[in-house]
DNA sequence: AATGAATGAGTCTTCATTCAT
DNA sequence: TATGAATGAAGACTCATTCAT
């Protein structure tokens, strides 16, 4: 690699790097005041720079919710489809569906709390609506994998589908609101536990 | 009763009735559009006033919030003191105490969702102290309900106790965000299958 | 006429009273400071309110100009097509054609300052199609009354219509920068002097 | 001369060159979208640099239509000084004089539409007291021009000489906002036609 | 009880300008 | 010469709140 090249490349990447870093105060500071409330100022002081300069980065606040939700979600959709793409059964495939989930909250956690805190409001523009998009893949991966997983004696039958899927979905993205990585667990030790309660229920096994 | 007190109660009843319908008109609002977003302007529209005409009513967009917040928790706690006094056992306990938090989620929907969206931000003003005290019951109430269901052998003993509280907590109540009174289950129908659920698990019993 | 009847007239008539004062202030402020050079908050002042009470009565800055010029150019053309409709002589019609712009000039002389600085580029968003369209069918009904006069004779053989038409067309308006009511000349005797220049010319005549 | 010096002349003339070009771009811009309502950023733009780069080449936006339009006044002024020193009869003068100005909308096109739009705003400022004084001097030189031409019978003994004045200069001026240089007509043909319409008017001659 | 008009603080955003590189 | 990142003042607009009627 020529000295040139390491040049350009590193001065695409300290401009990529300042972006990311920006996006990644701005979710803070989002994801603990919420999006409304935040003031485009408090994500500037956060930064360290004034409010007008934001905006040499980014169009609108709106924008910057956007790259951070944009972001999260290819991310997140990404891993699922490796999952799903696997050709496992439906335990497993659940299994590790929520694997990767709470991974994504370990790596995306501002994300995920803005994504539930601020994702109904927000997908109503039509800027949003790959939201709405990502709410509906949800719906119909979670529930194609619950019907599956009957038929594959996999799961109860007398499972109320819709119902599950419901609890499913927003059982695993609360824990954005109280997951800090670093703590007691790790996203996988927290998906273990957690799968061991949705699985075998929390009744003591009759003696 | 002297027609005048039977008039004076009249207008008060009425005044009262006409507080409690812009309350409920106000926590529609705020549930759908989120409290910070909402403007005063907005819950009036909804309630077909003009924007100041609200403030004979109220004295601040604040005072409104705190209004429906406050009356939600101060009926759920009743009956969840009932529950608590009733001195049954921790899983019985713990079925009447979701089966609460269901029905109250079908008397209060609108107040639940801002409950669950907005509490975080609005507990950290001194006029909402009321709320950091009833997280802090709440989980004072789960985490000693488990380890007594673990100690009478109604739980698991392997449970991690503060993660399953979690669970529990944030899992009842985002049930708001999708539950409709009146629509295909009721509210006592979703806590029997929830408790199924959460109880014994979705994994199919084995052999 | 009942005095209930007079009472919502009266307020009625004091709304739409406030709403033209208020757009007569902003016109005139436009005019002389130039639209985008004017601040909202120079036209509250001249107004003596704030800046931000002008959102009461207007939804934008962009919205009170596009009043101003639309009731000037609704009462303009009003005008126009009596005239136009009068089955006069050309000359004649053209004749009325001055005089009835030097007189908008007079009762709309901020409007005309405005429409003549500014239209330009405001006519190139949405909201302002009707300037372009005003300023087509200003275009057509010059060409045809030129075309029309001579045909008739009225006007000389050898003009260079297209040319003619934009000359007429812009001296008119250039009037409302100098043009004061009450001032001088009437609207009416500028209209004259004006048509006797153009029709006659200036050179005095041989022999 | 040595190469150095040619060097030297040569960087020089490129330096100045680029200055005329970076104007040219400026004028063009601010002809078409307004000086106040033109950013910095859209001239750069337009002469592909970044906002911050014309900054090397001027002081601030003001001083670039400052040197627009006095270099634009002072070849004009130049030309008519030739004009009224070669003692010519009132009419033969004004005839040249409006042959100039004529040519001076091909030369300087866009700094006669921003001459027009902008300079009754921007003439309020100290910078600009030469607009007043150009203002001035027109006033003058063609009020002394067509008392003249009255007494030297050149012009009709009836015209209403402020208002011919202000006519024949609107007049003139605003056909920088339709004439395009390489259009139709040349700028000699526009004047020759012009001054035929003032001079013998536009009524077909009687009989 | 409610209206209509206004207030004034604060929000998002723009933009001329600066400056180290 | 030009860039990229920032500044900071100002601008349009919003909105909770007030108050005379």
């Amino acid at each position: 690699m020529s000295p040139r090249r390491r040049d350009a490349e590193g001065t695409a990447t300290a401009r990529a790097g300042r972006r990311t870093e920006l996006l990644a105060t701005a979710a803070e500071v989002f994801a603990s005041r919420g999006y409304a409330a935040t003031t485009v100022r408090e994500v500037a002081d956060a930064a360290g720079i004034l409010g007008g300069s934001l905006y040499y980065h980014f169009d609108s606040k709106e924008s910057i919710v956007d790259e951070i939700l944009s972001t999260f979600l290819d991310d997140l959709w990404a891993r699922y489809d490796e999952v799903l793409g696997a050709g496992l059964g439906a335990r497993e495939t659940m299994e590790r569906l929520v694997v990767e989930s709470f991974r994504s909250i370990d790596r995306h956690r501002a994300a995920v709390v803005i994504y539930q805190n601020e994702s109904r409001h927000l997908s109503e523009g039509p800027r949003f609506a790959y939201l709405r998009e990502s709410w509906d893949r949800f719906e119909r991966m979670w529930g194609e994998l619950l019907d599956r997983g009957i038929k594959e004696n996999a799961f109860r039958s007398d499972l109320d589908v819709p119902l599950v899927y419901r609890f499913l979905r927003d059982t695993v993205w609360v824990a954005a609101s109280w997951y800090r990585p670093g703590g007691r667990l790790t996203a996988d030790e927290v998906a273990e536990r957690y799968l061991g309660m949705v699985l075998e229920g929390i009744r003591a096994p009759k003696g």
